[in-house]
Order: C-alpha cells, then sequence, then structure tokens
DNA sequence: CCCCTTTATAGTCGTGATGACTATTAGTCA
DNA sequence: TGACTAATAGTCATCACGACTATAAAGGGG
C-alpha cells in the first residue's frame, strides 16, 4: 500500500456522542445549541475532534468530561456505535466521525464547558431536526439500546448502584415505550442468575406511597441466557 | 468548535475487510500476505484507503471487488464492524480505520487485484498471528457474525441462493464450532415465518449419498423472533 | 439384487420459560 | 380507620425446546 500517497489528504476525524438518561420517565439525551452556522440555532449531539494522541475512546470520554463537567465518568457505559463517513455529512469539510452510545444512572446538571455551548437534557425526539446526520445517530443509538437491553445486563448502567425492581422495570418500559408485567417481570429477573444481587436488609419507599421495595445491585452477569424478548408489535404466535 | 485547529492534522483513514466464507465445512477468511515491512510476510486483512469522495462503506466495497476480482457483490452481506484508533496501530503513521464484516456463500477464487498482494482464502485461525490489529479485527468479526445467528437471518448470508435446511445448519455448527440436533433445527427454522421459503418441487443430492433434500431460499424476515439460542458453553439451567 | 449405510423428514414426550391472572402484604394519605 | 398504592407471592395453561425414536429415499458393495 502506497501511504504516501494518501497521507495528505485531509481528513478530520471526531467524535459524537448520544448520551442517554432516564429523567421523570421519559428518556433524555444529552444536546448542545450551535452558535454558529451552519446549523446555528439547532440542536447537535455533543462531540469534537480526536487529538493525534488520543483513540476515539479516550476522546470520547474528554469531550463527555468536558461539555458536561461530570468528573466521576468511572461507573459511565460508553459504547462505539458506528462511524458516519458519507462524504457530505458536515458542509465545511471532510469530516469522518465515530459516534457512541453512553448511559448515565442520574442525570447530573450540565455545564457549559471548556469548548462548547450549554449542554442540556432534551427529552427525546422533542428537538425538532438536529444538526448535520444527528438524528440518525441519535435514532441509531436508540435502536441499539433498546436491542441490548433484551440479551444483556445493560439496563442497569441506567440505574443508580443500588435500586429497586420497579426502577429497572421502568428503564425498559421507558427504552422500549411499552409496558411489561410488573410479577413477570420480577421473576424473570430473579431467575437469571448474575443480574442482579439483594441488597441485604435495605429497602427504600418509592415516593412515599405504597410498601417499600427492596434494593439490588449489579450483578456480575455480562448478559441475559436467555434473553428478556421485548414483547413483538405484531400478533406474534408466542 | 474550532475547525482550523485540527484540519492540517494527518488522520489517514482506511477500511479493513474481514471476509469470511464456508468452504468445506469450516470458517475460511480473505487475507493478503505483506510484501513489504512493517509486518512483511505476515498475513493482513485485505483493505485500503477511503478516498476523498467516498464513504467508508463505498470503500470497503471498492477494496473488495479490486482484491478478490469479484464482480457479483451485489448479494454481498457488508456490515460495519467498528473503527479501530488506536493512536500506535500503525507505526508509520496516524490511521484510523473503519472495519467491515463481509460474509459470501460460494468461496470464489481470489486473484491478485490492482492494489495489494494475492489474496487468499485462509482456514480461520491457521494463520499465525496477523499483521497490526487485525488478529483483533478478526475475532472481533467472529463473534459479532455468531451472536447475530442467534438473533437474526443472516444466515441465509453464507448460503447460494437456493441450499438445503442441512447446509443452512452447517453455517450454524460452523460458525459456533458446535453440532446441533438436526430435527429440532429443522421444527425450529420452519417454524419461524419467513426465514426461509421452500423452492416448489425442487430437491438436492447431498453429494449422492442418502435422500435428496427439499430446497430453500431466504425469506423475507430479517431477525428470529424469538432467537435461535446458541448451546451454552457453561451448565446452565435452561 | 439385497442389504447396509447415509441423509432427510416425521413425530413423541417431558420439562422449563412465559403470558395472563389473582391474592396478599406493607406502606401513605385523607 | 379505611381507601389507595405499590411490592411481592403464587397459580395455571400454553408454548418452545432438548432429547429421542421412527420412517423414507437415495447410493454402494457384496
Amino acid at each position: 500500500m502506497d501511504y504516501d500517497k494518501y497521507a495528505h489528504e485531509p481528513f478530520a476525524v471526531t467524535v459524537d456522542l448520544a448520551v442517554l438518561t432516564i429523567a421523570e420517565g421519559a428518556l433524555h439525551a444529552l444536546l448542545v445549541e450551535r452558535g454558529q452556522e451552519p446549523y446555528a440555532g439547532h440542536w447537535a449531539l455533543p462531540g469534537g475532534f480526536v487529538h493525534p494522541d488520543e483513540s476515539a475512546e479516550t476522546a470520547a470520554r474528554r469531550e463527555l468530561a468536558e461539555e458536561t463537567g461530570l468528573s466521576d465518568l468511572s461507573g459511565l457505559h460508553l459504547e462505539q456505535l458506528r462511524t458516519y463517513s458519507e462524504p457530505d455529512r458536515d458542509p465545511r469539510m471532510r469530516v469522518v466521525s465515530v459516534a457512541f452510545a453512553a448511559l448515565l444512572p442520574d442525570p447530573p446538571e450540565p455545564h457549559g464547558g471548556s469548548d462548547a455551548a450549554e449542554a442540556r437534557w432534551v427529552p427525546y425526539g422533542k428537538a425538532g431536526p438536529l444538526a448535520f446526520d444527528h438524528d440518525r445517530i441519535l435514532a441509531d443509538a436508540h435502536e441499539r439500546v433498546g436491542a441490548k437491553l433484551e440479551y444483556t445486563c445493560l439496563a442497569t448502567a441506567f440505574c443508580p448502584p443500588e435500586f429497586t425492581l420497579g426502577e429497572l422495570q421502568q428503564v425498559y418500559e421507558t427504552v422500549w415505550g411499552t409496558t411489561l408485567d410488573r410479577p413477570n417481570f420480577r421473576r424473570k429477573v430473579l431467575a437469571t442468575p448474575g443480574f442482579v444481587e439483594a441488597v441485604p436488609g435495605a429497602a427504600r419507599l418509592t415516593g412515599g406511597r405504597g410498601k417499600p421495595a427492596a434494593l439490588y445491585r449489579a450483578g456480575p452477569a455480562a448478559t441475559l441466557h436467555p434473553p428478556l424478548l421485548r414483547p413483538s408489535p405484531e400478533g406474534r404466535p408466542a
């Protein structure tokens, strides 16, 4: 391969972050408002350039810390989504963007970081058309997360360190946009070894009403075998 | 964002292809032998630079056509795997590579294309250490394909347009490295609506021996609901 | 030509997972 | 004290699936 032949081509490499959380029973995405053209006034996904000495994963963590002002990104779930490389996706120059999906438990209040305009949590689908191809990236992230809930233990990444089964079920219901039967969900989760572990003797009042729920924390398992399938949209025989 | 600040950084963007097929009951990968340093004499995944006017997907198809000399890439399954961007993955320069997994039915005989050295089908895992991080890319592709067999209809991408259920089962067994019960596999596949469609009245002699098998073609379904789970490695209760 | 091998296909049986329920417990609020 | 709410316990029928056995349809070797 002739490296020098293409070494001068001006490719910029960026990361874009689809940061999702659940607040007030609804899925929210972290968005920034663009101040300049193109797409001035539109919302966009947070992101930025990959530095010469960074991997895309490192850049994603750095950008997320910069734009949210958050420091405890240790428990964060960060996962590469895919790379978007259409030649015309940025009108100014050739930009190849590695997109990531990130999940956060409690939505921390973001404050404008060093780099970009102020970041805000926006309910999923309520932000009008996003800049560039970010609508598609966000939709891809949503679809990916929804699919991974079925066969992995990813749902706990949306939950605080200790959570009730009701909160865990809310994650599934919010991301999938469905309702689940509570006793059956409970039976399934508890029957899956390593999904959750009971916190002995602990209980939380769920907003004051009703019987206090037992607390659990994430277990060592990473995958769900057999999976927890979402109810089929069609009238499937199963 | 200040674009000009980083526009001069020398990022090269390449594609790497993990092209898989099944030949003689074994999984094979398409590899090229490197003629120059670094990694001279090692095998590597086919790939090359993304041109300024191309998306990574377009570049992947072009490189594949160039290195295999193949023209009928229409029925090819090509899927983005992930992007590898460690700063030191190529000792010469900063290269970000978008990796793809590709599946082919019948292994066409590759002949050295315009770009690289001769390409060859090599049994999976029998090629010694590959160049760069290509061992990991190939392993990631294998893992991804194995996982997608469980919950998608991807297996038909390894099969010719018309195939027997025995051939389809061979795909699962080869990729997963397991054996499956034939009547149960048959029951499951036929019970999944849209997975395969019978070719009326057609049958194929399976190498001359045994009862001729009925022929099927891929159906319209894309996903398997419920999935066809591979046998668990551990003694799982299910 | 008969029988044996090989492979495809048909069916059976028991168990476990799951959807749809009902009942009970343990809290708050009026 | 009595609604109301939410968590938890349990039941029951159905379905999916693993483990089998049986039959059908081809070729090959004596």
